[in-house]
Formats: structure tokens, sequence, C-alpha cells
DNA sequence: CTCTATAAGATTGTCGACAATCCACCACCA
DNA sequence: TGGTGGTGGATTGTCGACAATCTTATAGAG
């Protein structure tokens, strides 16, 4: 038998498919193997889409019963919490759901604007020709949806393109930060202030012209205007903000 | 009696000293209130100073034995660690220290790279003048001690010089991230390829070109100087890392 | 001799109970 | 009435034991 596997690489054989995963998208894929894991899933996924909404506390034996654990699984799932920003932990008290501030989403997107502007760079030193061109398809078939009037770009697309070319710089460190820390706490963001919004033809043309720089080489052109598109996008959702507030 | 106490500012009283700290500085300055943080900062501080090298297996009942604690403390320091990309766990097979490569060190470099130089830029538009003040004399008894002959600079005043900056950014997440984050594992490969270096003079004038420009409130020249400060450490340490590995 | 399957041992994952700490309430006093 | 101190209840911190899983050693088959 042929020897699929390597350091680098290995092979999921499902369904007759063979999906290679390199060891930098092991790290956007969470594998739950136990129950302390799925726990920190499910309660991270209803604190970010508000079924537990801000600033509520996380009383440990009351969710050990809601989510039927015991207490020590709760306590580890909190502490991951606590290590991604998502709940605040004090001592002898207790822990809470971050509240969110229209500063602290500021804050997250001055960030991202340094993270993903290196992740850019980086990305067109390191990603290979191949996953280029995946990336250039991906933006096509945007295209089509954009032209079609399909507008829910944002909400998966935007994601997608961004996941690519974090993960594309090759940098644990730049890809875990951002992927298992502050990409949950933007969406989170996103769904508590109810933005799904537009906004998007001009980052369809932004994601074409980062990807064109990558495609080209010029890291430094692709940080640039990385960086650019997520201050485009922070100013929109400051005004939006505002919007919303004065109504 | 006066209310010292405010929101976003409280008093201690040690000495007859008060020293006000603001909630930025809490987030340098962990007082450990539990056993699992005792046990975690011993544990992070023999790691990564050695005690116990890369990529030793971390064993809970072992550690529980020698640290003097029950394997529940033990488990809750191992889980932060590996938040803090210092130890890797599996599942049901356990954890390890991480090993240390020279890629790695580049890719933590290239992190700070992108944070910092936001942080210098953030810090030129949120430091109070005071603030500054105070980095500026920071500097000049740097000065003081590098004309001096007096070379221990790069281990305590660079630390200083950074945190400092870091802290001024006022950005939560951009601290946290480097603070208990990147900046422990800095300081293991700096123990671990040992590296206390020279680079003092050229270091010391880079930093007061960052502090002018931070005094200057020129956010976009704090920030290239930041980078340019760190991508020449970067150099120098990759420099050093030759030299070592050819003798 | 190599490879596979099984079983023993050791390690991690999970649990419920006990100890330590905090918080709110209430009585008491100036 | 306002403040102070103590007490009871509830919550978190810590522990040791049991269950589930992996690893290693061993025996057997091809």
């Amino acid at each position: 038998m042929v020897d699929y596997l390597s350091k680098t690489a290995y092979i999921v054989d499902t369904l007759d498919i063979f999906i290679v995963i390199d060891r930098f998208m092991e790290l956007a894929f969470e594998s739950p193997v136990t129950q302390a894991d799925r726990t920190f899933i499910k309660l991270r996924n209803d604190i970010v889409e508000g079924v537990i909404p801000p600033g509520s506390k996380l009383s440990e034996t009351e969710l050990s019963t809601k989510y039927d654990v015991s207490r020590a699984i709760i306590r580890e799932a909190i502490n991951r919490l606590t290590a991604s920003h998502l709940v605040e932990r004090k001592a002898n008290v207790g822990a809470r759901v971050v509240t969110l501030t229209p500063q602290g989403l500021i804050e997250l997107y001055q960030v991202r604007e340094a993270l993903e502007g290196m992740a850019a760079r980086l990305a067109a030193q390191n990603m290979s020709d191949q996953d280029i061109n995946a990336l250039q398809g991906l933006l096509n078939d945007h295209f089509d949806e954009v032209k079609g009037g399909e507008s829910y770009y944002q909400e998966a697309g935007d994601v997608d393109f961004h996941y690519r070319i974090v993960l594309g710089s090759k940098n644990t460190h730049l890809i875990t930060v951002l992927i298992d820390g502050i990409y949950h706490l933007v969406r989170m963001y996103r769904v508590q202030f109810g933005m799904a919004g537009p906004r998007v033809t001009t980052a369809y043309d932004e994601h074409r012209h980062v990807v064109q720089a990558i495609a080209n080489r010029d890291g430094e052109l692709a940080e640039m205007l990385m960086r650019r598109h997520i201050l485009y996008s922070k100013n929109n959702i400051e005004r939006k903000l505002l919007i919303t507030s004065q109504s």
C-alpha cells in the first residue's frame, strides 16, 4: 500500500474522497474528541450566538446541569473561553460573558489590521501557486454570486477569504490567535450588533486586489491592501453603529 | 475619607507609598490568588528557564507530587500553558513542552513586528503626556547605563521599554496577546538559545527614535520605526543562530 | 522473521464530595 | 439614620477515586 502519510500532511479517507489536510489547516478544523471539547464548543456557540447574552453570569453548577456534564468539564470549558477573551473570570467570584462596547470592537479591528496585514504579506511569500489558484477560483465564484444579486457574500465568502489568507501565512501563532481567538469575538459582535450588512461590491473589489498582489508575490502591497480593506470595514461598521444608536 | 477609587484606577497602599495602577497595568501584573495561579506561574517559569527542557513530557501525576498539589490543579495549569503556546496537549495522550526551532523564532518575531508596530502607532495616539515623559526618563536612565559601560540593558531595560509601549496602546487584546502569550515564548527562546547578547547601542538609538515619534504624536512613523527595530532584532538573532550552529 | 491481535499497565478524562472564600443580609451601635 | 461587624447561604476552589483511552509488551499466525 502506498504511504500517503508524511510529517506535514495526512489523509482523511471519507466516502472514497481523499482530502489532503496540511498541518496548518488542522489549526482551523477543531475536531472535538473529549467531552470537554464538545462542551466548550457548544458553550462558545451559545455565547457567540447570543443564547447566553453578554454580561451573563456563568454559574458552574447551573451550567453543569444544563449541559448535563460534571462541574469539572464546565470549569475547563470556561477556562478555555477565558483564554479566548469571550468570558472574564474573577477568582472566587465567578465568570461572566464579556460585555461588548463600540470601543472594544474598534480595538478588535486594530488587532485584525495588524495581524491580517502581516498574514497577507506572509501569504504572498508562502502560499503555493496551487493555493493561489484556488483562491482566485473562490473569488470567481463570489463574482458570479455578486453579479447574480445574491449578497450573502459577507457571511460565508468573506470568512472563507480571510481564513485562506491567514492559513496561507503558514505562521502558527498568527493563525491560532486569529482563528480561535479573535474571529469568534468578531462574529459575536456581528451577531449582537446585528450587522450582516451589504458593503458587498466594494469589499469584493478589495479582495480581488489583495489576491492580485499575492499572486504577484508582492508582500508589501498585499499587506497595505489588506490593512486598508480591514480599515474600511471598521469605518463602515462604525458608521452603522452611529446610525443604529441614533434611531 | 477621600475616595481614591474609581472605575479606571485604584490605589495600592504599601509602605506609605501610593501607586496608581490603571486597568491596563493590571494586565501586566498577574496577582496569583488561588493555588492554581501560583502553580501555573511556577510551572511556566520552570519551562521558560529550561528547568523542564523543551520536548519534555508533562505527566500530571508526576507533577502533582513534585509541586505538591492535586492533579486537578496541575491540569488547569497545563491548560493555561497550552493557551500560552508553551506546551502542546493531545487528547488522551498528554502534554509536552514545545520544541523550539529557528523557524518558530522567526514566526514569533513576525507576529511581534505586526503587533508591536500597531502598539507603537496606538501609543502615539493614546499615551498621556505624563506617560511619555516617564518613558523618556526611562531612556535617559538607560543612556547613563550604556555610557557607563553596563550593558545589562537588553534584559531589563529592553523589556521595560517594550512593555511600556505595549501598555501605552491601551488596547486590551494587543496587551494580553503579547504579554501573557508571546513574551514568555520569546524569553524561553532567549534562555534556551543563550542570547543575552549585546546590540546595546544601536538598540538604544532605535528606542530613542521610537519614543521621539510617539512624543511627536506621529503614529505612522512610530509604527515604522518599531517594526524596523524588531526586524533588526530578528536579523541579529538569526545571525547569531547561524554562528552558533556553525561552531 | 515480520506483522497482527490481544492483554496488561499506565495515563488521561470525568465525577461527586469536601473545604475555602465571597456576598448579601441583618442585628447592633454611635 | 448611617455605618460597622458578624452570620448564613451560596458559589468557587481543591481533592481523591473511578472510568475511559492509549501505549507497550507479548504471543501467535502467516
